[in-house]
DNA sequence: AATGGGACCTGCGCGC
DNA sequence: TGCGCGCAGGTCCCAT
């Protein structure tokens, strides 16, 4: 899915448009993705609300309402959300007071709806680690001295740190010329630095882009991202490295589809 | 504690 | 044209 640059365009996009509007009615065409509480009293519980603020923890978006309560929206695999929205592809569609409708679609029904009285008691937001902007150098450092694991793997473990997923762990191992598999604690001080540094300049950029439109994601307003037009190994299997020429290995990591140059990344 | 596999779902592209 | 397979941005759960 959407990782922390997809996300926070979306947020982003949110705070433009949603801000004020009260939800008039909420359209179930699909229960499944309503995790808590039961559809018919989700839908009881957010008709009338106005939207207050929006944040975002790690890949969650989450929606406050002046009434407290808050709707924490995971977007997962495929989950989108579109404003104004035609309901083509509406899971779930929430009819607001500007005679416009916000839609929840999700293809693969994996996206995750709850409304909550507090979204810190959320679990999964909970068990969240650092948010990768908001760490700094002498603690990141400390982070990774105690894991011996492999260092794409980790980087996509959210209980380490939060936000970033298959892709952008790709991207930020290129840019920072680190292999995938190496071992955690087995990088010098200079290579985490440098990692570290990477995170952050890959993830701002691709919030500055609006994300990576790979598949299914898309902003609020159905336009793409356009930072997978700076993307330098994901998706480019069996290609020649933009840097050296050398062929783009694609090998599975945690089961996951995992693109590296074995000549840059050492 | 860490890793690996399968599960949750739908749909696309590929090779035969 | 049609079928079966592998694959997909995430996370959870269970086994080892």
């Amino acid at each position: 899915m959407p990782e922390l640059p997809e996300v926070e365009t979306i947020k982003r996009d949110l705070e433009k448009v949603l801000l004020g509007k009260r939800i008039t009615d909420v359209c179930v065409h699909n229960p499944k993705v309503i995790r808590q509480p039961a559809a018919d009293k989700f839908k009881k519980g957010l008709t009338g609300a106005v939207i207050k603020s929006i944040l975002r923890k790690a890949k969650v978006l989450i929606i406050e309402f002046s009434n407290g309560k808050f709707l924490a929206v995971h977007l997962k695999m495929t989950g989108q959300l579109v404003y104004p929205g035609d309901g083509t592809r509406s899971r779930v569609s929430f009819h607001l007071s500007d005679g416009k409708n916000l839609d929840f679609n999700d293809q693969r029904l994996f996206g995750e709806l709850h409304l909550l009285d507090d979204w810190r008691h959320l679990k999964f937001i909970q068990s969240l680690g650092p948010e990768p902007l908001e760490v700094n150098s002498g603690q990141f450092k400390e982070m990774l001295s105690s894991k011996k694991t492999k260092i794409k793997p980790l980087l996509m473990d959210q209980t380490f740190i939060s936000g970033i997923g298959n892709i952008y762990a790709a991207e930020i191992l290129f840019r920072a010329r680190i292999h995938p598999e190496r071992p955690a604690n087995r990088l010098s001080d200079e290579e985490k630095e440098l990692l570290l540094k990477e995170i952050k300049d890959t993830l701002k950029e691709a919030i500055h882009c609006g994300g990576s439109s790979i598949d299914d994601y898309i902003r609020l307003s159905g336009e793409p991202g356009s930072y997978v037009k700076h993307h330098k190994v994901y998706g480019r299997g069996g290609k020649p490295c933009l840097t050296c020429k050398t062929t783009i290995k694609r090998m599975a990591l945690g089961g996951r589809g995992t693109f590296f140059c074995p000549q840059c990344q050492q």
